[in-house]
RNA sequence: GCCCCCAUCGUCUAGUGGUCUAGGACACCUCCCUUUCACGGAGGUAACAGGGAUUCGAAUUCCCUUGGGGGUACCA
């Protein structure tokens, strides 16, 4: 039997870090048993579903590299088959229509919370007469759909990641409503007749479902259906150890991504939040994941999302890619910050600044820091360099190097510092450090020689040489 | 309240009764490299929640306690 597999994201908000997760496990069963991955979005949620959401998570999984071969189906063209169904459990006897208004549902809630007991629906409409029921309907009442639960069953799984679940049916809230008084069909109704109709051999999501799944084999029995196995994956928490919502700060895909974090470390990263690989080698790529990847592997607590190793591994991608890469990667984000970059006049002068900078980026934006040295005439200067630059000999070294002509090899710098050392009579140390306070403006940062001879195809070095012998003292 | 799940270094985890004086990674600390900051390299600190039981033997099995989390909708 060929492996189908879902991720079923509602549209209500953008592409969320936990969605994708789940998304990018569902993706890795699929690619490692060679089945098929479907995009189906669950937007019966008419008042909090959104276009530009669906748009949101539909471009975060295309950006991760999370391809699916079928969709993205959406639930609302399919109400028609909701409610052909609905019919036959109607008709089957498995379903009724239920009368009460949302008033008595509360009043029913407050009194058993009253009681110290499990709020739940006490199945009351469950036996209503035709009588009882044309008197409801004359009353303009409209009815919605419930789904009946025996209190007495057990439901039992076997699950991938937990292994054998029960729930007993009284632990269920009594009989649940699956579609709405104007036919809207819910959640735990749709999503059974959608994983039957697309023929879904294994359903994995998060634990927060677990309850959900114990309802959704009742409708699958109720239906006939083959069963899916089913796979619960840990929560990813956050720093407080509670499950990851958006009031954390940043939780959504685009986000990531605009605070300069590349696919490949995000869905790296993701992977080791509640998967290991056999080996124990964590830097690992989409396609070096597919033969890799396990339900056994997944672990059953929930894990901490934890930015200091987000951070390590994209530096790690960062460290890895080619200056052309880079560039590509950095343009954006420089073009954004307002730098005169064009890249396909400056592409070479680019690439230098990438190789220069690469090693010291953690993410795509410190990238706009880092690169500011080179990308604007003037620089300004902090505490310690004019401080340097105030120290008896600056002003001979500063005088030294203007009146030679700029560098253009690594080579011909060396010479240079070579040349000053001995004229001034200072160490190399002094002669670096004044230079590197005069050109950068600071006396920490990327290699000095190479950041000269960036700066020097730039005509930026005279005009902070000059700018920075102001600064000295006779 | 009720139901369910979970529990190894600060964090992510390996570990499926003996090879565990518990391994790796991130973070942290030290040292090396070096014109500085990074990068890189070499070391180091640091954990089986507690109590019972089973067993010749338990991080690994069972029970209880404690702690944490999830769910409890005419949301998904």
């Amino acid at each position: 039997m060929t492996v189908r597999v879902r991720i079923a994201p509602s549209p209500t908000g953008n592409l969320h870090i936990g969605t994708a997760r789940t998304a990018l496990f569902n993706w890795l069963f699929a690619r490692h048993h060679g089945g098929e991955f479907i995009l189906r979005m669950e937007d019966t949620d008419r008042e909090r579903s959104r276009p530009e959401f669906a748009e949101n998570i539909i471009s975060g999984l295309k950006w991760l590299g999370l391809d699916w071969d079928i969709g993205p189906i959406w639930q609302t063209q399919r109400l028609h088959r909701y409610q052909e169904v609905i019919a036959q459990l109607l008709a089957q006897g498995f379903a009724y229509r239920s009368y009460e208004t949302e008033e008595e549902l509360e009043a029913m809630r407050a009194a058993q919370e009253a009681q110290k007991l499990a709020p739940r629906y006490n199945n009351q409409h469950r036996h209503l007469t035709s009588e009882q029921e044309a008197a409801f309907q004359a009353q303009g009442r409209k009815p919605v759909i419930r789904f009946k639960i025996d209190d007495e069953r057990e439901i039992v799984w076997h699950d991938l990641i937990r292994g054998e679940m029960r729930w007993r049916g009284a632990d269920l809230g009594g009989d649940m409503v699956i579609a709405r008084a104007d036919g809207q069909p819910l959640y735990n109704f749709a999503v059974v007749v959608d994983d039957v109709d697309m023929q879904i051999t294994h359903v994995i999501r998060g634990e927060d479902h677990l309850a959900n799944t114990a309802k959704q084999i009742l409708i699958y029995e109720a239906l006939g259906a083959p069963m899916p196995a089913f796979a619960h994956t840990p929560l990813i928490l956050n720093s407080e150890g509670r499950k990851l919502s958006k009031r954390d700060g940043v939780t959504s895909i685009s986000e990531f991504r605009q605070m300069g974090y590349v696919a490949p470390a995000l869905v790296n990263y993701m992977a080791l939040l509640g998967w290991s690989p056999p080996e124990g080698k964590e830097l690992l790529t989409l396609p070096e994941m597919v033969p890799l990847f396990s339900l056994e592997r997944v672990n059953k607590a929930g894990s901490k999302f934890d930015w200091d190793k987000l951070n390590w591994i994209n530096s790690h991608y960062l460290h890895q890619m080619s200056p052309a890469q880079l560039v590509a990667e950095l343009v954006p984000f420089w073009q954004e910050a307002g730098y005169a970059v064009e890249p396909e006049r400056d592409q070479p002068w680019l690439e230098q600044v990438a190789a220069l900078i690469g090693p010291s980026l953690v993410t795509l934006k410190d990238g706009v820091a880092l690169a500011r040295f080179y990308m604007t005439e003037q620089v300004s200067y902090d505490d310690e360099a004019t401080a340097q630059l105030q120290q008896p000999q600056s002003q001979e070294i500063l005088r030294q190097f203007l009146a030679t002509s700029d560098p253009q090899r690594v080579e011909e710098a060396q010479a240079l510092v070579q040349t000053v050392m001995q004229t001034c009579g200072v160490k190399k140390v002094q002669v670096m450090k004044t230079l590197r306070a005069a050109l950068m403006g600071t006396l920490q940062g990327p290699d000095l020689l190479q950041s000269w001879l960036i700066l020097a195809r730039r005509g930026f070095v005279q005009p902070r040489l000059q700018a920075a012998l102001s600064l000295t003292q006779a």
